[in-house]
DNA sequence: CTGATTTAATTCACATGTTAAGTAATTAAA
DNA sequence: TTTAATTACTTAACATGTGAATTAAATCAG
């Protein structure tokens, strides 16, 4: 067992805590707003009244389906997102209500700040570079290892 | 809204989609193992006869502690983990068991290939430095932005 | 045009993430 | 030493992750 890397040096952790490290900087904020991180992505991805299926707004998210189909009811059911109709009718369409949308631009306020603050502090090309390298491993992996 | 960055840009997306990218090497070979890849987490912290308690194993799998009594009742049903008597009785101190040794050793065999295997295509040290990079970030952050 | 296939979402079942509240054991204070 | 505060963990409640099965609509083959 003595070749097991230890956890620090493992790709995997790295990722996890790294993240989980970032999103701890939104997480009050959002909560704040009476809504969770996940939730924050899909209001984010409709902001600016871009109207998308599901299929295109889970990938975007980087959310399940079946994890979107229950937040686009909660959302809804808040008065945040609405349904549109869509020419193919599998497809499920929705945009950010009016509400929906001051919702985002009073949140993103606030949230560009944060996001400002850990480009301060981490350096902003080491930022960028690092933003680049995790979408290159992602590349490389999905080409198949 | 015209200055929300672009997702892919974003640093708290590309974590999260390198992350998927990452576990999605191994999810299907743990799956095979009849586990889950946070339940392999915890099998691997504590593999060679490592005895750790809530607490600590906790932190070093990167879990919350309500999951992490879930898992343990899991595992401990299924007769990989157990018990082990603590000095302080509020801690709850457990290690793998001779099976569940023997199924980390018998997984790992073929983690470590994908592992390398992932290195290999990557680069070696592109992937050390990425490491380094998150583990670095997560220091800053920690710190206080 | 009709039946088979494919596609887009949803539903289901269970595991985990997340916060808050609760319980038992230890430690500290009076 | 008895009570108050702290610590380690568990439980509860709800949101999300995950794979499999299901439903409805569109497309294709014949």
């Amino acid at each position: 067992m003595a070749d097991a890397p230890r956890y620090d040096d493992s790709l995997t952790i790295a990722l996890l805590r790294a993240r989980e490290a970032v999103t701890a900087q939104f997480r009050d904020h959002v909560a704040a707003g009476g809504m969770t991180l996940t939730q924050w992505r899909v209001i984010r991805a409709l902001a600016g009244g871009t109207e998308l299926d599901t299929t295109t707004l889970a990938h975007r998210c980087v959310i399940l389906a079946p994890s979107l189909t229950r937040i686009i009811k909660t959302l809804e059911g808040r008065g945040l997102i609405e349904k549109v109709p869509a020419r193919d009718r599998r497809q499920r369409v929705v945009r950010l209500t009016a509400e929906g949308e001051a919702m985002f631009t009073e949140m993103w306020a606030v949230s560009k700040t944060k996001y400002a603050a850990i480009e301060a502090a981490f350096g902003r090309a080491e930022m960028h570079n690092l933003v680049e390298t995790l979408n290159r491993l992602r590349a490389v992996l999905e080409e198949g290892v």
